[in-house]
DNA sequence: CTGAAAGCGCTAACAC
DNA sequence: GTGTTAGCGCTTTCAG
């Protein structure tokens, strides 16, 4: 590999000299400006990040850090934020599993995205201490420690409201792990909507936000009497819901009213088409990485907000 | 941040000493060495990636360069990878759009899977010039540059002949995108085969690989008398294609037969369920993530092989 | 406009 | 077992 200091002899000049004009720096005459990228581009010549990293205690570097790379929301999420890295010349990296603690405490990013209950909050503390840090899947006061969630609870809240405007009357609520975060306050809104209006909870599924949970649940559940509606936790388990429903031969929504949440791709394209709460992912990751640059950029950043949600009612309830 | 300079002052030892214990060197005595870590843990000390990387020219990171973080085959080929890294002890980065080359070029990774038609062939023939790259979506001649890919030729040979056994009397062909590697190479296999066998093409449709793609075919395909079977490209374009043609009501085998590729988590949630070839897509990032080790450690490398595959018929053909 | 030189934090000979 | 020191490749004062 060649180094600056090849490069720097091949062109006849000083090392610093090199740098300065690989780094477009200004003060170096044209000529010898040439020179050295000629030489460069002769020597393959590009700059060991780690050198240039170590000097100047920066990466151009900006991690995400998630539970599994499955899941049609990250994805999105993931799109949103690169594209807006990119923009502004900063790279991505996404990573899962154990190696997101070991780039965070090795800070091989300079600001880092998280979105994984894995991750201890001491490791995020520690790192926050010098770099910004935006967490979407808990609350965790400390400095430079930004958030930005769903507004789950008043979402829900308002999706319920409407379904009792609608006039169900039995309200039923098929949930996501226990310990996710989405679910938690997903769950809550739920029934403060209905104590609001003086309903209670008819039953509680127990799923795990997968289409697989959901369709097993489909295909077992005894049908009660009286027009029963399922909210569901997100779009996946709802759609497993409705297959097994469907197999089963159950009319959705006339048998059974169901609902989801996130606004998946998918959910358009079943049969009914899924009634559900849209979050923009693709716009919450643009949203976030946003911030992060003007927080980088030490431009003023704007508060981090919500993402942009709407709810959608097609055919399934 | 605390640095090794620091941990050693605080332990009374010399730098070196530091580092030795540090990196569970032997030749440290235990209470030196205790000392030391001890230090260690009281100054939140994590050592400097760059600093190291710089000077071992090892970052221990494995890159994995996608052309999209979307998808349902990536998500469990780079579980697959994660998985097998970890256990080594490797991080998995990885990235999309203009930080790969980036990456690739500053040699953030020890190695690379590249999976991403955008990157340019020079860029990988440079970055192989010190480095294991395996690639997945091209074939491309070069020292240390390994491919590892589906025997999609053979695979869609091997359906149609069952197909053709099957008795179906006319083929047509649902396609991804033209540049795609992985349509280009379905193509032939299915050609070839109805050749094989004195068929000739029914007819071919033009789709992306995506649902929507698939589905606005289904909506608006006539259909033609006489038993048609069509081969979709991948799975995601036959549940589209399947949906479209259920809106229509009509039957999904008995009016016209379809199959997928690839074998995603979805294929068996739709009705009916979709016949496909199923890709071990979890075990093919296993396969790779092992080899790339196996390259790293220098301990001989098994030749990579072809994901394993299997023939799934469910109920769509 | 260009060069000399210090030093980022760490590892690893090499001495003792 | 432990310390001294060179140097990885680069940026950036500071001189000239």
């Amino acid at each position: 590999m060649a180094t600056i200091k090849d490069v720097a002899k091949r062109a006849g000049v000083s090392i610093s000299t090199a740098s300065y004009a690989l780094n477009n720096q200004p003060n170096v005459h044209e000529d010898t400006r040439a020179r050295i990228l000629k030489a460069a581009e002769e020597l393959d010549y590009y700059p060991n990040a780690n050198a240039r990293n170590l000097k100047t205690k920066k990466t151009g570097n900006v991690g995400v850090f998630i539970y599994g790379f499955g899941g049609p929301i990250f994805s999105d999420i993931l799109e949103g934020i690169r594209n807006q890295l990119q923009k502004h010349g900063f790279n991505i990296i996404v990573t899962s599993g154990k190696s997101s603690s070991v780039l965070l405490k090795e800070r091989q990013v300079d600001a880092a995205i998280v979105f994984d209950n894995n991750i201890l909050d001491e490791v995020l503390i520690q790192y926050a201490k010098t770099s910004p840090l935006v967490v979407l899947d808990r609350t965790l006061e400390s400095d430079n420690i930004y958030h930005s969630m769903i507004d789950n609870e008043g979402l829900t809240y308002q999706f319920i409201k409407k379904m009792i405007e609608k006039g169900y009357k039995k309200f039923s609520y098929l949930s996501g792990p226990k310990d996710a975060y989405n679910n938690q306050e997903r769950l809550v809104g739920f029934k403060r909507a209905l104590e609001d209006h003086r309903f209670k909870m008819n039953r509680f599924l127990e799923g795990d936000f997968t289409i697989h949970g959901g369709h097993e649940i489909g295909l077992n559940l005894n049908i009660e009497t009286g027009h029963e509606f399922i909210f569901c936790a997100n779009d996946e388990s709802a759609i497993g819901l409705i297959q097994g429903l469907n197999q089963r031969g159950i009319k959705v929504p006339e048998q059974l009213a169901v609902s989801g949440f996130d606004g998946i791709y998918l959910s358009e394209y079943i049969q009914p088409k899924l009634s559900t709460i849209e979050i923009d992912h693709y716009g919450w990751g643009k949203l976030i990485a946003k911030f992060i640059i003007a927080k980088l950029q030490k431009t003023s950043a704007d508060n981090l907000e919500h993402p942009e949600a709407k709810i959608i009612l097609r055919e399934s309830c």
